[in-house]
DNA sequence: ATGTATATTATGTATATACAATAAAAAATC
DNA sequence: GATTTTTTATTGTATATACATAATATACAT
């Protein structure tokens, strides 16, 4: 017999499950049996059912033993898009044109919101994203100022906040927010459309351990289209 | 010294990219120095290595060594959504309204996007999902019926075809694409919104190995939020 | 200079072993 | 019969070892 790696036994595993020879909440076999069975040690078999747990497809307990999951979660997974990539990936020439930036207390919502104090101060700056000089997207954000005192000093016309932030601050924590808004009157006026028609919303608020960096506001025109792979 | 366990060493590692010790783009020290530093075996620190390899933090390559990302990209993951589960999880009753249905042949653009052959029959739904009583979403759906013969026996007045087919093909493989819409007169209608309005709109084809089963379209009410986490 | 073979080095992975942690089952106790 | 304790099965994980594999660097030959 050839040699068993982890791989080709974790998608013979994945065979057994769609093909429903090991049916959905079923329990398999024990880690020390599918060894033998497999001909192989039993940190193979681990690795590959580690594997597949962590995928969602399998739940693991100890003396309990390894099941399908009754009702498999489908995870997507997709890339955070950072918007000069996205354009120059079409082919685009990339701009950005900084429509409003101004220093203000944060307001009542967004100050619990992002659990800042009082006199914490935000930046608050308007961006527009252009491809190939056309509007592509619409940026509004709130930068929390005493998280990151050098944007004061940035060349935001050069580099937009967006880039700047994933530059300085590259890893972080945070939460993301899909949905569909109608476009007002302001945002309407500055990319072109009608006001009320349909924008692709994305809002994503960012932390770094527990100090809140920048929360924005990111609208696209109606046929932008985020893919994403199941 | 405690034993070391690849938890904890992921996560102080974590913690040096964090916080600049391993810069982005930097070379960080091979397997076997690190095992020593760490004192435990080298195993273990490759564990640690690969877990955040997979999350994307690290790029390793044989002989070329373990470097940090120089733009480390994110990866946003989410669940996709079985709409009762949805309208359960806030505690209203879900219901389904079958508004019509239909075996008809493939149009040309389906055909093509979804290589099927010219003689297969589709089956096309057009689904309400209501929240105690309220529009929720409105589904669009097409069902290759060469795939899936058995969806002509399901009592789909009683089980949504999504649920259905979720039973029947747990384990797939798809895309599914995120976007704006206005509201067409016939989802406006059923829905009880504007025409024209914003709709957050999510697209989702499914195979099996390389045989095409469902694609759908469905839409959300504005304000319609999609959560996720970094 | 150019191409080819060889050595070197770092990661990739399989194995046997040992013990820890957990939860279920069984046994013992009240 | 109910509660507590003990046993046991199963996964979780660390270790030492061995060899595979890939990419680079070096030496050599042409």
């Amino acid at each position: 017999m050839t040699r068993q790696t982890h791989n080709s036994i974790r998608e013979n595993m994945l065979y057994r499950i769609q093909s429903g020879e090991w049916a959905l909440g079923d329990k398999i076999p024990s880690e020390t049996t599918l060894a033998e069975d497999y001909g192989c040690a039993r940190a193979t078999v681990n690795r590959a059912l580690q594997s597949l747990a962590d995928q969602g497809l399998l739940i693991r307990k100890r003396k309990g033993g390894t099941r399908v999951c009754k009702l498999p979660v489908r995870h997507a997974k997709f890339e955070i898009p950072v918007i000069r990539e996205q354009v120059e990936a079409i082919g685009n020439l990339y701009r950005h044109k900084v429509l409003d930036m101004k220093i203000s207390n944060a307001s009542a919502s967004i100050r619990t919101r992002l659990r800042i104090e009082d006199e914490d101060k935000v930046l608050r700056i308007d961006t527009l994203h252009l491809a190939d000089n056309r509007a592509f997207a619409y940026e509004e954000r709130w930068i929390n100022i005493a998280a990151v005192p050098t944007i004061l000093e940035a060349p935001l016309e050069e580099i937009s906040a967006n880039e700047w932030l994933v530059r300085k601050v590259p890893f972080s924590n945070g939460d993301v927010m899909f949905s569909a808004t109608c476009a007002d009157k302001k945002v309407s006026k500055a990319m072109g459309t009608k006001v009320g028609a349909a924008l692709f919303t994305i809002n994503r608020t960012t932390w770094i351990s527990d100090v809140f960096i920048t929360t924005m506001k990111l609208y696209y025109k109606e046929g932008y289209q985020l893919n994403t792979h199941l």
